[in-house]
RNA sequence: GCCCAGGUAGCUCAGUUGGUAGAGCAGCGGACUGAAAAUCCGCGUGUCGGUGGUUCGAACCCGCCCCUGGGCA
């Protein structure tokens, strides 16, 4: 009680890719008097600009973003890095986060099990990186080791993990190990909880504005360059073997760059990769994120502003 | 005009000796505890070009018509 009275109060534009969000958290941020927090798990890679959809210089220059240009296209990133990046800017008591990757805001926003926090190392350490290529190798010698494995440690775990998702197999099975114990156990004892008051707003055009809108935008990107910027990061030595560089629309251009796809069939693909990311997105925002309050907009222009700074100043 | 090959899901195509049809992709839905623009799971959405016939029964066999591609004129 005494504690949630002290919680920052976070606004939140969220919504699929091209719905407008960014222009949207502008108009806020100019309204609220606060620097844009950018919630996006690409616009964090230098040199990722044009396909991420980065704020230009002029909008930059105009509101103040923040969170963006943190590392190289070749260094990992995760979600823990983006909270630890984000947590100076709540201490104001006062945020506005504006961006697509509500994975990235439910880090900032919960609590996770405390006690993995202190044994859990990055992704690129050595020891983890030999973890992973050893339990893959195994996985290819023997169908099912990894979802075994983990059913063995921490069974309640393994039971919500389907057998072929080896990324969050693998993920659980390493925290296991590092605590040695079963993960469920210390997250049962220590739930998420929110760490901020969230106000939710949900930027959602109907499908067929979103369609032309999404159309419209990767035509904008190529012309502006979008396939120069992918071979200049590739001459500087990033590729597909660098996560950033698999992000929606890269990895698609890189395919051409490197004679496997002609650009015509790249800009379908990557119109199809994107619908379906603008889904998945939709997904993720109706029920992994629950907010003290939800403001659900099918036109951005809609905003009620009162409530959004209401809910900030109460 | 004649000959050949096709017309089956939104697209590309399977479909055994006749038993009212199924793959991939797309689409739709879902999962998600620091890789998330990632990773993974579930779901078939259909006048089988049209029409008449043969048959207990036709995507499949026969006739006619329509459409597409190629060849010959």
């Amino acid at each position: 009680m005494a504690e949630s009275a002290v919680l920052p109060r976070v606004v939140a534009i969220i919504g699929p890719t091209g719905s407008g969000k960014a222009a949207l958290g502008r108009e806020a941020a100019r309204r609220l008097s606060l620097p844009v927090l950018v919630c996006d798990s690409v616009k964090v890679y230098r040199g990722l600009d044009i396909g991420s959809a980065k704020p230009t210089a002029e909008h930059r220059a105009a509101v103040r973003h923040e969170l963006l240009d943190l590392v190289d296209p070749d260094e990992t990133f995760s979600a823990g890095d983006y909270a630890r990046h984000a947590a100076p800017h709540l201490r104001d008591g006062r945020a506005l986060f504006v961006g697509g990757t509500g994975f990235y805001l439910r880090a900032v926003g919960w609590t996770h099990s405390s006690g993995v926090g202190g044994v859990d190392l990055p992704p690129d350490d050595p020891q983890r990186v030999a973890f992973d290529e050893r339990w893959q190798q195994r996985e290819r010698d023997d169908a099912g080791a990894l979802h075994r494995a983990l059913t063995a440690l921490d069974a309640d775990t393994a039971a919500s993990i389907h057998p072929n998702n080896h990324v969050r197999l693998l993920r659980a099975l390493w925290l296991c190990e590092r605590t040695g114990g079963p993960i469920s156990a210390a997250r049962q004892a220590d739930p998420p909880r929110a760490c901020v008051r969230l106000l939710l707003v949900v930027v959602e055009p109907p499908p067929e504005i979103l369609e032309h809108r999404l159309r419209a935008r990767l035509d904008r990107m190529l012309t502006a360059g979008w396939l120069r910027e992918v071979e200049k990061l590739r001459e500087a030595g990033y590729d597909a073997r660098h996560k950033a560089m698999r992000s929606l629309g890269y990895r698609q251009l890189l395919d051409v760059l490197e004679g496997h796809d002609t650009l015509a069939d790249a800009r379908e693909k990557i119109l199809v990769a994107t619908r379906q990311y603008a889904r998945r997105q939709r997904t993720y925002i109706r029920t992994q994120l629950p907010a003290e309050q939800t403001i659900t907009l099918r036109d951005p222009s809609d905003c009620p502003w009162e409530q959004v700074e209401g809910f900030l100043h109460e």
